[in-house]
DNA sequence: TTAATCACG
DNA sequence: ACGTACGTGATTAAC
């Protein structure tokens, strides 16, 4: 007989949640939004689709009243209000549900058991069997022989199942009598009265000799004593009371057996959605589910052999930190051959020289920046990368983590490993045995070689093969050369600076002492803010889950009433200075007196590159002290010249949008916030205030942000109020921008991503979740991606133009450093004139659009005399 | 490991 | 009535 299995979606979201709740610490993913209902939910489900089901479909309570409040006022007037935590995680569910493909019912007027109720009666019609999913009894009453109750126990997975033999076992009666039942006895949970002074014992004896309520009624004066009068006193309200504990079975849905029946879920939207709220145990779970695969043939080698076919190349690079790790060995895949070889090996072996430099021998890697810098280190010159599986993912969906294995299991292949679990992580970490690392690595290869026709394919297919090979592809070469080349620093200056420091820090710490009467750690937030809203007494401005909020705009408005405020920001100012930069650098120079960054280009959300180890895009400039470290970054040769580009998100925002006056302004070279200050504040640009222009240069900023009128009264200092009239009218001035706004968020609700000028794309989940803050979250998501984007995409390609003239013309200075909107170059004297050219040029001419593009430079001998 | 803070575009 | 500007990384304290 066929089945449908009914799940209870109330029932079973509660119960997840107060399962786990209680413990105190709810679940939650990285935003803070607690989870834990959801994954119960999820977990059990998962379970539940093991034992293959054939048909799955959930019921929910819809929101507002139904017809059993109008009969009886107090029904369920005694439950606690549902908690915040829980509220959320009603649409999450649902979400989930959508991902997974399983059918979920709710409609208004009617409760979940009435759903489940008429589910069941129109299966059984048709002869087919039902299992429910609860532990409610009311559903009892709809057992019979073709429907089965599920009843989770607490502790294990496996299923209490009552039938209609086990329910009269216990009850001794028929199944449809748990509505007299409770009719009789009531129920506290849903505030049903039934009739006072019955409980379960006497109503099952009144059931057992009168069957039902309506039938107890035509004979209740038979009955003696206290309980008599009981009864002949309220039969009504259990009668009513019964006609609120029944469910019903006629709400007007239909069986749609059809599209219920479970066929297995999507990996890539489910896989999405546990990403999304971080539930990395269950995206794990069902990546091991899929079926084994064979095991990877390959050859542990001394020498190889010749290569004469396209193969992928894993270089198995240990540390995080690949201008300083040690290499363990090489795997590499074809169809044909598989072969591992470790470094010392390779490092005798020519023929494995001779197929690292073949330029003819195609190879395809994962982050081939990453093994062409690693082999560079070893005196290994690696040439013939023509794929990167990890750049192309990303260009695919930059949500994905960069890990390998995240990008494997994307695409549907699951034989491959976290290098976490086979080199261990912390104090663990170890090179693994040869065979073992010999198979992850050979395994990385063959994963590569075998999703690379697949993952192009889909390059072509969303139109984005073009961004990945004609961008990404030449930029992680140039990445690589600009990594390896590194920035030279002077360490005198950071050492000198280091005294200099240090002492005015001293001082500093012990003035505050003094101030605060008292000695403590100025760097723990928590004991700075006992220190100044309780010693002191100073006016708190709140905020912060764990105590008072000390940040700069906190202390910042607090400078005029105590002295000890200023202190406190110097030192922190200084310190983070000296830790972050002053020690921070001079622990990453190398011997070469450089320091060699590494870009990820396969991170952020939006096609930017991002620094590490160390960060050289966040050297201080904002600040005079800061801007010292600055003098450090000096030439190898003879100048550093940098250029950066003017204002190029705002010119992209004009040319996307079509924003005709801010186009003409532009490329009329007017000062871009006097000009938006003089057409909002109606005055002509010479009577521009600087206030006046202050406040546009915000509006302009936070525009590319999609502000809200509450950010931009908090940033510039005026009343939300004011902030939002200032808002309109700047739409007022631009119409075309709120236009294109407008247009990106719709875009991103009908193709779940919004795009850049060389279509770059971000999905945004985010923008069709129902709760709204998230909601809009993923509508400045919208508005700004395109145009971080874009301006991401342009100085990528002003990159590969610049070092194309600087192939072409054989110039031996270098680019060597990337900030987002500016290049920084190590150049030759000689070659200064020439360079200023092609930078310049290269930058400008980057890409054509309605709005010229600017880049305005200069050259120095030290980085700190650049700007 | 996480939260708070602050450095950059 | 919500909570509130986009994208990053490093350091420190405190668990």
């Amino acid at each position: 007989m066929e089945n449908l299995v009914i799940i209870d979606g109330n029932f079973w979201l509660f119960s997840c949640y107060y399962a786990t709740a209680a413990m105190g610490n709810l679940m939650v993913n990285k935003d803070g939004v607690p989870t834990n209902a959801v994954y119960g939910f999820a977990n059990r489900l998962e379970h539940l689709l093991k034992k293959e089901p054939e048909c799955v479909v959930v019921a929910f309570d819809a929101k507002g009243k139904t017809f059993r409040s109008e009969l009886l006022e107090e029904y369920k007037g005694t439950r606690k209000p549902t908690p915040e935590e829980l509220i959320c995680q009603f649409s999450m569910v649902r979400e989930y549900l959508t991902a997974h493909h399983i059918p979920f019912i709710e409609l208004e007027g009617y409760e979940g058991d009435d759903i489940i109720g008429t589910l069941a009666k129109k299966a059984n019609d048709r002869g087919i069997s039902v299992s429910i999913m609860t532990n409610d009894k009311d559903m009892m009453q709809l057992i019979n022989d073709k429907t089965y109750q599920y009843k989770k126990p607490q502790k294990t997975n496996e299923y209490e199942v009552i039938t209609p033999e086990s329910f009269y076992e216990k009850y001794q009666l028929k199944p449809e009598q748990m509505k007299d039942l409770l009719g009789l006895m009531g129920d506290s949970a849903d505030n049903i009265p039934g009739i006072p002074g019955i409980g379960e014992k006497t109503a099952l004896k009144l059931l057992h000799q009168y069957e039902s309520i309506e039938n107890l009624k035509d004979h209740m004066d038979e009955l003696k004593g206290k309980m008599g009068e009981k009864v002949r006193e309220n039969i009504e309200l259990g009668l009513v009371s019964k006609k609120i504990a029944t469910i019903v079975t006629d709400a007007p849905i239909d069986l749609d057996l059809e599209n219920w029946r479970y066929q297995g879920y999507d990996y890539d939207e489910l896989a999405s959605f546990y990403r999304r709220y971080d539930m990395n145990s269950l995206l794990k779970r069902m990546s091991v589910k899929e079926e084994k695969v064979e095991e990877v043939k390959f050859e542990i080698v001394e020498h190889l052999p010749c290569i004469t076919r396209p193969t992928s190349l894993v270089v198995g690079v240990y540390d995080t930190n690949y201008h300083k790790s040690p290499i363990m060995g090489f795997g590499i895949y074809n169809e044909e051959e598989a072969y591992f070889i470790s470094l010392e090996n390779a490092m005798n072996c020519q023929e494995f020289k001779h197929y690292l430099q073949d330029e003819s021998l195609e190879k395809y890697g994962f982050d081939i920046k990453k093994c062409i810098n690693a082999c560079r280190w070893h005196g290994l010159q690696v040439k013939g990368f023509v794929f990167d599986l990890q750049l192309a993912s990303y260009i695919l969906n930059p949500a994905l983590k960069e890990e390998m294995k995240y990008v494997c299991d994307y695409y549907q292949y699951h034989d491959v490993e976290y290098d976490e679990v086979v080199y261990g992580k912390g104090a663990k970490k170890h090179v693994p045995e040869e065979n073992v690392l010999a198979a992850h690595l050979v395994k990385q290869a063959k994963a590569i070689f075998t999703l690379k026709d697949q993952v192009c394919e889909r390059l072509m297919k969303e139109n984005q093969y073009d961004l990945y090979k004609d961008v990404e592809l030449p930029v992680t070469y140039i990445l690589a050369d600009m990594e390896y080349q590194g920035a030279k620093v002077d360490l005198n200056v950071l050492k000198s600076l280091q005294t200099d420091f240090s002492k005015q820090i001293k001082a500093l710490e012990k003035e505050i002492y003094l101030l605060a009467h008292k000695e403590f750690n100025i760097a723990s937030p928590k004991q700075l803010g006992e220190v100044l809203f309780e010693d002191l007494g100073l006016p708190n401005g709140k905020k912060t889950k764990t105590g008072y909020s000390t940040s700069v705009d906190v202390l910042n408005k607090l400078k005029e009433v105590h002295p000890i405020i200023n202190k406190v920001l110097a030192y922190r100012t200084l310190t983070k200075l000296y830790s972050t930069y002053i020690v921070g650098l001079q622990e990453q120079v190398f011997i070469d007196q450089k320091i060699h960054t590494i870009y990820n280009q396969a991170l952020t959300q939006t096609g930017r590159l991002s620094s590490t180890d160390p960060n050289l895009q966040n050297i201080p400039v904002k600040n005079e002290e800061g801007k010292m470290i600055r003098r450090a970054f000096v030439p190898e040769y003879d100048y550093l010249l940098s250029f950066d580009y003017s204002q190029i998100e705002l010119r992209v925002l004009a040319h996307l949008a079509g924003v005709k006056s801010l186009i003409q302004a532009f490329n009329e070279d007017k000062d871009i916030h006097r000009h938006t200050a003089s057409v909002v504040f109606g005055v002509s640009e010479e009577d521009v205030t600087s206030k006046m222009r202050r406040d546009a240069k915000a509006v302009n900023f936070g525009i590319i942000y999609g502000m809200s009128d509450f950010g931009l009264a908090e940033q510039i200092g005026v009343s939300v109020k004011e902030a939002k009239a200032f808002i309109e009218k700047y739409f007022h001035t631009y119409p075309e921008i709120k236009e294109y706004m407008d247009h990106n968020i719709e875009l991103a609700k009908e193709n779940g991503y919004v795009s850049t000028i060389l279509n770059r794309k971000r999905y945004i989940p985010e923008i069709k979740e129902r709760n709204r803050i998230r909601q809009e979250f993923g509508k400045r998501l919208a508005m700004n991606s395109p145009i971080q984007g874009s301006a991401a995409d342009i100085i990528k390609l002003a990159m590969i133009k610049v070092d194309q003239e600087l192939k072409r013309r054989k110039m031996k200075s270098k680019m060597i450093l990337q900030v987002h909107d500016e290049l920084i170059f190590d150049v030759y004297k000689e070659e200064l004139e020439d360079m200023i050219d092609i930078v310049k040029r290269g930058m400008e001419h980057a890409f054509a659009m309605s709005v010229e593009l600017k880049a305005e430079g200069n050259y120095a001998s030290n980085w700190q005399d650049l700007k």
